[in-house]
DNA sequence: ATATATTTGTACCAACCCGCATAATAAAGA
DNA sequence: TCTTTATTATGCGGGTTGGTACAAATATAT
């Protein structure tokens, strides 16, 4: 359990790993290959722990996949944030989708795409839980991109009028589909022009 | 081989299936689950064919997807072509974006989306062969929604100014987004909000 | 030292996976 | 009727799956 700060040094023979850098790993390879194409064998290497140490940690093959989830979610939607936050709304937008098409196109091997996008939603028609925690993570985003076209809009920045909620969900439908287009091997100046059209679109 | 017409009935037992229809349902079941998620159990009983059958129909698996997704894509390419012409840009957009969602909410279950945006793109990072056809599909509904705003610009149709190709990407990406937003469980309403949203952006 | 607590590593389980080998079946041809 | 051809049906074989039991390992507490 630990409670993340100081830690008194427990009894019994100590971790061999880092849950945090772990939990990087399963999310990569989750992100990559998606759930039902992932193995625990393949999650095992990945993180450098055995069966058992993985169960005890994250519990099953789903829970693995559910931590994986908070985690990228957490991660992008603090980094999407702190783009938005740009000046005028045309930046913002900018470099919102500029900061996602480099999380897009980077990995190892070919591009990833959105863990989200990529990988959760095949998953969605089958596992209910998923599907909840799926919506609530592109809500989050709507409502993040949607309170940043409503504050333009008050400041009279240039910006298409219309409602600010219906807007924000254009917006952030072209970021999910940057993230599949980067996994269908778009290249980024393909991606870069889809985002400033859109970009100019919205924000006059 | 069959050439699909009349048919000189073959010599040896007859089959027990059409391939059309049991093309459909392999179709089916790996739109509602994903290729990695469904197997070839699943498929032999929606097919309501055994597995020698499949393997002499389609090849392995793989090719049972290649086929599925060729079938999915012709269709819906028809579909949506059709829809695209449509006498002003912005009826067209309506109508091809409100074709696609009710494929998209349709199936018995929870509303499945589409075949290509929920599931190729999963496998798309592990198969290049499927990374390839997933391309060449996107790319051909780019093609035909970017000659269908080439076409409003020509004739002078109420239309936003700018590269055709380029606003044609930005309508398709929401239509990608459309597709994964019916299968997180998104409702009917706020996809036509989005859609209606977004062709009134590009159609003036 | 000895006991206690916690994690690791090995190895296993039953179930499922995909693909195919083989035999039974159902038609046409001779 | 008997052969030939093409399909269906059964079921197996080797490998992989997700999950776990159990003993060895490594720390603290007494």
């Amino acid at each position: 359990m630990r409670t993340s700060t100081k830690s008194a040094r427990q009894r019994g023979r100590p971790r061999s790993y880092d849950r945090d850098v772990a939990l990087g790993a399963i999310r990569d390879v989750f992100w990559e290959r998606g759930f039902s194409g992932t193995s625990l064998d393949d999650i095992a290497a990945a993180a450098g722990m055995n069966r058992p140490s993985l169960y005890g940690a994250f519990g099953d093959k789903r829970g693995m996949y559910f931590a994986a989830l908070q985690l990228f979610a957490a991660e992008s939607g603090r980094e999407l944030q702190k783009a938005l936050e740009a000046a005028t709304l045309r930046e913002a937008l900018e470099a919102f989708y500029s900061r996602a098409i480099q999380d897009y196109l980077s990995g190892n091997g070919s591009p990833r795409g959105c863990l989200v996008v990529c990988t959760a939603v095949t998953e969605a028609t089958g596992d209910s839980a998923i599907r909840s925690a799926l919506a609530a993570i592109l809500a989050e985003v709507d409502a993040a991109v949607a309170a940043r076209i409503a504050r333009a809009q008050a400041e009279g920045d240039r910006c298409t009028s219309g409602d600010a909620t219906a807007l924000a969900r254009v917006a952030t439908s072209v970021l999910h589909s940057l993230a599949l287009r980067a996994r269908a091997g778009a290249r980024r100046s393909e991606l870069m022009t889809i985002a400033r059209t859109t970009a100019a679109l919205i924000a006059g």
